[in-house]
RNA sequence: GGCUGCGUAGCUCAACUGGAUAGAGCACUUGACUACGAAUCAAGAGGUUUCAGGUUCGAAUCCUGACGCGGUCACCA
């Protein structure tokens, strides 16, 4: 069957050949939803149709409305605003669309049938807890790999988690020496918190380390040495920090010396290293768990960190990389404005870069496929697009399907996330704070009272979530966007508990009607403007989602279901649904109720978003 | 400085990829619960889309330049 704007499509060219005995068959026929202030549900722009027809937009408008409305079933009205043609579709094929198809479960959803993608988020170090940022990076990951699932693919769910290297030794040596022997349940702390006060705590220990070595004499003799910029002391330690923690620093020294046990497998320091990440990641699996996120195969940078020197080799071999004197391996990329990039050391080591060619390799031998996404920060934008056309030089069956799903970074009020200011916002403590504003919120209402408290506490997740969940990914991926944690989120508005208020609405209506017969559904004949609406709504849905997955766009999701809420509460205030003047009117509206309902579950549930039966 | 992205109501964000009078929410003012749920609805006010040119039937959107704010320019990850 074919779908409206086909119809109203093919429906234009044929007016154009009738009417102006013109060949529209390369014509773009622009049509677009027309605007709420206007009567009807799509519109036939007619200003570039002026050189085939040769009459004035608003003529041709006028006379391709007419001959629609004759010869289209579907469109039963049309008016003309300048170059503007509205057309209004037939009610009863807006009640057919309505019973026969989007009431059905899994409306808009496409089962199977299309390529399989592997989706990249989340993907964290080990030395400290999750952030806002990393919030964002999940929930938007999360919810893009929803949308994909949703538009027919076949998905799979990973994260590359940074597990080694000098940040988690800090860590592992300042537990080792400050420590005492405290584990996460002797001091009941969550377990990547306390691993990451560790890192803090090396931080602090390294400081202070610091300050004490600018009062010695090896000190003073390197600021008079050094200090060849003339700058003030302060400033001079301070670009100072990173050649005092390599060659002067005890701890410094400590921590490169455990990382190079690490390297070369000594055992005590391997254990060490286990246990420690293993109170990571049982961190990170709770909070995971209350984000709603899970992953289908976790990678360690510890087991890919070597990986990729092949394919450099490879690329050698194919002329599309070349070796220097020193021996390190370059390719030049100057041809596509990406410059000179460095693949292997002077002495054969490989860099961050070679480890992703050689992941991106392991993936595909893993899953084989050709789509992979990668949800990393717009700060990393250059290396994508580096890695990426390597890829392509490489010649490997997946490189025309990679993407990075590229993302603006999480400012407060106050200006960016800096962990050195502690102005850093927890995960952990950011979900405490939503669930309870939404608690302070569900105090002053009595609808769930009659409820016992693990429902209430169950509801009131659901709504704190929502909030968060919301506010975060109806913001554009590439936008770079600000959150302010003390005001927490809204629960009002434009906002998740809006949407869950709709959907329960639409739930408790059903529970009021009981069992009831629906089968005077179809005798239902005129449409009121705010079911119209909705309808043509609900009729938007399934293009939407293949729209949003294709441009991986999950905020569009968050907006339409915003949208289809505030018209579901206008419905509400308009009509009447169990008191309606007819039976067939109730019958239809209650299917109505159900098909946004559903429509509403879906869309948030993309999201990563629960909905509540009632709140 | 090179490359790159962004600049829309007081604030947070939209604008179907070049279409109508640039739309929502928050905050502010004002109405609507004896009603299927008021976490709702309705109304008001709020704009030279940073600025200056250009392209065309038509520009927030495309081009040029200026100003402002990010990101990135390692044989780091």
């Amino acid at each position: 069957m074919k779908t409206l704007p086909e119809l109203l499509e093919s429906g234009v060219r044929d007016a154009l050949r009738v009417l102006y005995d013109a060949d529209g068959a390369n014509q773009e026929i622009t049509l677009q939803s027309t605007r709420k202030e206007f009567e009807g549900e799509f519109t036939v722009v007619t200003f570039p149709l002026t050189r085939l027809a040769r009459k004035k937009p608003e003529v041709i408008a006028e006379e391709i409305g007419a001959y629609l409305q004759g010869n289209v079933d579907e469109v039963t009205g049309y008016n003309v605003i300048k170059g503007f043609l509205n057309l209004v579709i037939a009610d009863r094929y807006w009640t057919k669309f309505l019973l026969d198809s989007a009431v059905a479960e899994g409306f808009g959803h496409v089962d199977g049938g299309k390529e399989r993608v592997v989706v990249e988020f989340a993907s964290p170090n080990t030395n400290k807890p999750l952030h806002l940022g990393h919030v964002r990076n999940i929930l938007l990951g999360w919810a893009t790999s929803q949308l994909l699932q949703a538009a027919g693919h076949d998905v799979v769910r990973v994260q590359i988690i940074n597990d080694r290297g000098i940040a988690i030794c800090k860590s592992m040596l300042a537990w080792e020496r400050f420590g005492d022997g405290a584990t996460p349940k002797s001091k009941g702390t969550k377990a990547d918190h306390f691993v990451g006060g560790y890192y803090v705590l090396f931080e602090q220990r390294f400081q202070q380390e610091y300050a004490e070595w600018q009062q010695s004499d090896e000190a003073a003799s390197v600021l008079a040495e050094k200090n060849t910029k003339d700058l003030s002391p302060e400033a001079f330690w301070k670009s100072f920090k990173n050649t005092y923690f390599n060659e002067y620093s005890d701890l410094g020294r400590a921590a490169k010396e455990m990382l190079l046990r690490w390297e070369k497998g000594d055992p005590e320091t391997v254990a060490l290293w286990n246990r420690m990440n293993g109170w990571v990641y049982e961190g990170f699996d709770e909070t995971y768990e209350r984000l709603g996120v899970t992953f289908d195969k976790v990678y360690y940078e510890s087991q890919t960190y070597l990986l990729g020197k092949d394919m450099v080799e490879a690329g050698l071999d194919k002329g599309v990389f070349y070796r220097k004197d020193d021996g390190s391996v370059f390719a030049d990329l100057s041809d596509t404005k990406l410059d000179q990039k460095a693949l292997l050391r002077g002495d054969g080591t490989s860099l961050y870069i070679t480890q992703d060619l050689g992941t991106a390799r392991l993936r595909y031998d893993d899953f084989q496929a050709k789509r992979m996404v990668y949800t990393v920060g717009d700060e990393q934008n250059y290396h994508f697009q580096v890695l990426f056309e390597l890829l392509k030089r490489l010649e490997e069956p997946y490189a025309n399907g990679l993407f990075h799903l590229s993302y603006g970074m999480v400012d407060l009020p106050t200006g960016k996330m800096k962990s050195r200011e502690g102005t850093v916002v927890d995960a952990d403590d950011l979900m405490d704070e939503v669930i309870q504003e939404a608690y302070q919120s569900s105090l002053e209402r009595d609808a769930t009272s009659e409820l016992n408290d693990t429902e209430r506490r169950e509801i009131i997740r659901k709504i704190g979530m929502a909030a968060l969940k919301f506010q975060i990914i109806k913001v554009g991926p590439q936008k770079r966007m600000t959150f302010d944690p003390k005001e927490s989120v809204d629960l009002q508005g434009q906002t998740g508990p809006y949407v869950q208020n709709a959907y329960v609405r639409t739930r408790a209506v059903w529970r009021k009607a009981g069992d009831r017969d629906l089968s005077a559904a179809d005798q239902y004949r005129e449409l009121q403007p705010a079911e119209r609406e909705l309808i043509s709504q609900l009729y938007a849905y399934p293009t939407l989602l293949q729209d949003a997955a294709a441009n991986y766009d999950p905020s569009v999701v968050a907006m339409f279901c915003y949208e289809l809420a505030k018209n579901l509460h206008k419905f509400w205030h308009d009509v009447s649904i169990l008191n309606a003047e007819t039976e067939a009117a109730v019958a239809f509206r209650l299917q109505l109720c159900q098909a946004v309902g559903n429509v509403l579950r879906s869309g948030m549930g993309i999201l990563g978003i629960d909905m509540p039966e009632r709140m």
